[in-house]
DNA sequence: ACCATAGGTGTACGGCGTACACTCGTCAAG
DNA sequence: CTTGACGAGTGTACGCCGTACACCTATGGT
């Protein structure tokens, strides 16, 4: 075989998305701290600035391979029991974090949501607007999950607008978001910005565990596992 | 002024605690991206390798970074409210990571909980115990509560003791720790090894949760924010 | 007066992300 | 068929990182 040959069969001409699914493959099986931009590209057979020719840089590498996680998430399920939807929702959402232990962390780790985040946090107020809930109520609602049951921590809420007007457009793509953001904007309570008042929606959280608590403990509660 | 009066002058000769001080400090200031080994010594007017003199490595410096930040939370207050002992030191446990953003990541990211980590879990969970829960309800309790409110995620608990028995000694430093351990692994539930369900602790915060926020929904719960 | 020791130094290595200039294969226009 | 633009992959190099290792030097006990 003639060097030549050699070169055009390997040659499958690497593309963002083989980057992308390479790099989680290898976070997988090798932790997150193994993953270099050198040692992927070695991964992959080719020399380490190949892959800037697809990726800008190593940020943009992990928001994209957030964001192959977070399409893995199954889409929430139809049904007329609000709790039982988003209840499946979430523990798949559990179920892939499990599957790729690192991404939680680099999730946090994220500067602002990507776009499959966004929607995943859209469709997800969706379920709870649907079952019901007030939009005032899905918002400290959506807070308390992010309470790291969602998988995604609160500061990624507040990221979403700090700067001037909010983009028109966005509302079309994330209604349920956008809705959110007003409910939070118009009842200028505490905080002098236009942002969430954060305390409030720690203590909603916390005082909504509390009693539930309480409640259990009033009632006795134990496991009540098979031994 | 010759150059060994200068020299005797700024000589503190510097320690352990100098050293961790003033990495809190620059981590404060300038972002935990920005605390390198070669910048804390060039804060402290020294050559990098001396800190090694004091820290044994980088994870190392950052373990005892995590000590002195969780050292600042305020010890739990007495009263006859459990709610309230608890609710007044988790808030001050906030307000310190809010002191500290970098925190509570670097706390989510060690492998291992420090000394004084345990401490404060095992002080929190005397509390519950002391309200009157049950050695079992408080082991959940606890879970729930790493969900992030805390500021520690879930993992750290499970880190406590995978390796054979228990260390002997551990149980009478951190006598509730202790006892959480030894309802997880009398009630040889559906998991195989000595650890506790995550599946289920993650559950039970769910339901919690769920039912929480349904119960609000049934009352039409508005935030009632003096506008 | 001696020397052990603890604290600080200097040099060096391998790995990281990535800027920048390059080569080379492909393909459309002349 | 030639040409030349262009996109994908290359090679080299820089400055940062953590830290191993050998060295110096002041201090304090004998």
């Amino acid at each position: 075989m003639t060097p030549q040959e050699a070169t055009r069969t390997q040659r499958i001409p690497l593309n963002r998305d083989r980057v992308l699914r390479a790099a989680v493959a290898l976070a997988d099986a090798t932790g997150i701290d193994a993953l270099s931009m050198r040692r992927l590209a070695q991964e992959l057979g080719v020399v380490p600035m190949a892959l800037y020719k697809h990726v800008a840089n190593k940020e943009e590498l992990l928001d994209g391979m957030v964001d192959a996680v977070v399409g893995e998430i199954d889409p929430p399920a139809s049904g007329p029991d609000w709790q039982r939807v988003v209840r499946g929702r979430i523990l798949s959402a559990r179920r892939v974090l499990l599957r790729h232990p690192w991404a939680a962390r680099v999730i946090e780790s994220r500067t602002g949501p990507t776009p499959a985040v966004l929607a995943y946090l859209d469709s997800m107020a969706g379920s709870f607007r649907d079952g019901g809930l007030s939009a005032d109520l899905t918002h400290h609602v959506m807070h308390a999950m992010g309470s790291r049951l969602l998988g995604f921590s609160q500061e990624l809420f507040d990221a979403s607008g700090p700067s001037g007007p909010p983009d028109p457009g966005l509302a079309a793509r994330y209604p349920h978001i956008a809705e959110l953001a007003a409910t939070a904007a118009h009842d200028g309570g505490s905080t002098v910005g236009g942002g969430c008042d954060d305390q409030f929606e720690f203590e909603f959280t916390l005082d909504l565990l509390l009693d539930g608590f309480e409640n259990l403990r009033r009632q006795g509660w134990t496991s009540a596992r098979k031994a």
